[in-house]
DNA sequence: TATGAATGAGGCTTCATTCAT
DNA sequence: CATGAATGAAGCCTCATTCAT
């Protein structure tokens, strides 16, 4: 009880920490997004950085972890209409997505453009984790014999495909392509994919 | 008569430091690419790298142009069967995305992880290029009708589908899924959105 | 009789950060020994650090103190056999440093081996005292006459030389010479140089 | 012979920074010998010392090579009576070490206190190998045998003895023992070792 | 032209010390 | 008194680029 309002102090250093790490990637990108700009950017020195993260990677692996969660829950609130059908879903889905990759400033864009060069592991995990628990709630739901042998394939296929298409669309400056264009297209593809046949050629 | 000699050495150069730059590329990383180690590597001095390029990003512009007439030219001499059904020709080309991706010391890779801090414009209007005439000679040879009013986001979606969904294959170090399985994935969701109905949903 | 409880604490806390350098030296080394760290072993915040110890160095010179007036009891307890002669009493002494060098994880031979960064005034005084204590007493017993004219000069030569011959044979790693044999010829010299002819060359 | 001018344009730089170190020890101390000091002190850029020393670390190795060679040449030119005894050979060379640490404001004292924390591999291995054969030749023309069994024992011993026990002297501000006393002492001390009997006791 | 030495801003990180609570 | 969050100067090092030769 004695150690609320330290807890809370902390709490709202870290927190302040990764927002501004999140508004400098923003605002200047992963690259020019550098310890002491962060510090600046919460007003805070950077000696208080290094005092609640070990290191420049840990504050993008919690900034990361942090975002992951709000989408996860952003998922979860998503309403997945009981007579879905799967072309909605999976629309929805996709304009979810773009929802997410064209707000907070391009937060997501940036992240996920340098996906490879930042600590994603955890990431990564809770996200699978979320897709996979959300295809098996489906396939359970819709069919009762779901392709679980190869589902772990297709997930992949189907998130990567989508998610760096999207990415791609929302990075291409001059629109040359609509986005609801690109949506209907994807969607499409994954319907295609996920509910039709799915034996080799044929 | 006494230009000639100049202009090879000039040709010379050029090519030897855009080599280097691969080289670095693949043995450093694009982060670890410097001018100096560039020039170190191309056995010449830092000066005449920017005599010839006026800027890193030059060299990386003219190195991303090279490799894109390599592949548009390794493209051209793919073998397309005549009687090449569309699952066959997907194939065959997911396939060779793949012998790129894991060529060269994984140079492709490497460059199109890093895709969007790259100077790209020219290099994605090349291929792009390229693939749509792929694509008008194989919809000409086979359909009198083609969907030439969306075939530009069918090939953005394909493409950018394809490309990342294998870079993130070949990415992941621990093999959790068989590149075959993925080629095949990916085959069947292509060949299933070119080749199958195209309205939306229905 | 409300202040005894206070002093206790202060004495305890006081004991508790040398002890924390102490421990810090040996784990870290002194380099590594940041006053963070020493609160943190010590179990209590730097800022009660600051309120006991004006400095860091002040800390250093408290645990110099400490162990010098440990090493000096130590010193005392050291049995001198009577009848000892010169060879066996130097031997002791010698055996003695080494067993110092190597107790407590190396703490003094980090210390000595940083003398002349560390505030070793006072502790110089105490062990040089003992030592010239130690002497008299000797000379006093075996020899009526001692050479009380060059004394100082050779107690320093000899603890000197003995000291950081001892420590420098401590720290190679390398076990190239063994410690029996450098005990036992920094034993012959000693005893050499105070017991034998002490004129100039001859 | 066109490389002339850009290796001695190279040399003249390593050099102005292997003094500049010099410089700064002497001035600074070994702990406030920063690298942007030295490269100041050389009035020259940081990046500089970096395009010739990979490291701060190898800035002092050049130093302490060059000093080892600067003592070892000097070691040479002293003048060994063809009639030297054993005792002025000592106190030569003992006043010898007196003038190097008095010398050049204190440079080799302060090099030498900090020796733990300094890479001195290379200096030991010059300075160990040319006093080892110093005492070769010397006791090849003084003694047909001579102890080769304990001579390492011995040099060492000898050495730390001498060189610790002169720092020690020289760093006590207060001259409170007179150089030439403890010169003499230690010139006995090592004599005494040297040229006498070498039996355990007895 | 070719060279490569030289630059210096700027990135990451540490740590002795202070001060508001 | 005790706390520990906060500070910020300072250290080490990198690298794109320039310029005198």
């Amino acid at each position: 009880m004695r150690k609320q309002p330290r807890q809370r102090r902390s709490r709202r250093m870290v927190d302040a920490l990764i927002d501004a790490t999140a508004q400098c990637i923003t605002q200047y990108g992963v690259d020019g997004t550098t310890t002491p700009r962060i510090a600046e950017c919460a007003g805070v020195s950077v000696g208080s950085l290094y005092q609640y993260f070990s290191d420049k990677d840990a504050l993008f692996e919690a900034l990361g972890e942090k975002l992951a969660h709000d989408v996860a829950r952003a998922l979860k609130r998503l309403p997945l209409p009981e007579s879905a059908n799967l072309h909605d879903l999976v629309g929805g889905a996709i304009r979810f997505g773009f929802d997410m990759l064209n707000s907070r400033e391009g937060l997501f864009l940036e992240l996920i453009r340098n996906w490879h060069r930042l600590p994603t592991a955890r990431v990564a995990d809770v996200l699978q984790g979320h897709f996979l628990e959300l295809a098996r709630l489906y396939f359970i739901k819709h069919h009762q014999k779901y392709p679980i042998e190869d589902l772990q394939v297709r997930m992949f296929i189907v998130a990567n495909s989508t998610l760096f298409t999207m990415v791609r669309q929302v990075s291409q400056d001059e629109g040359l392509l609509r986005q609801e264009d690109v949506a209907e297209g994807l969607t499409n593809m994954i319907v295609g994919y996920l509910g039709g046949e799915t034996g080799p050629s044929r």
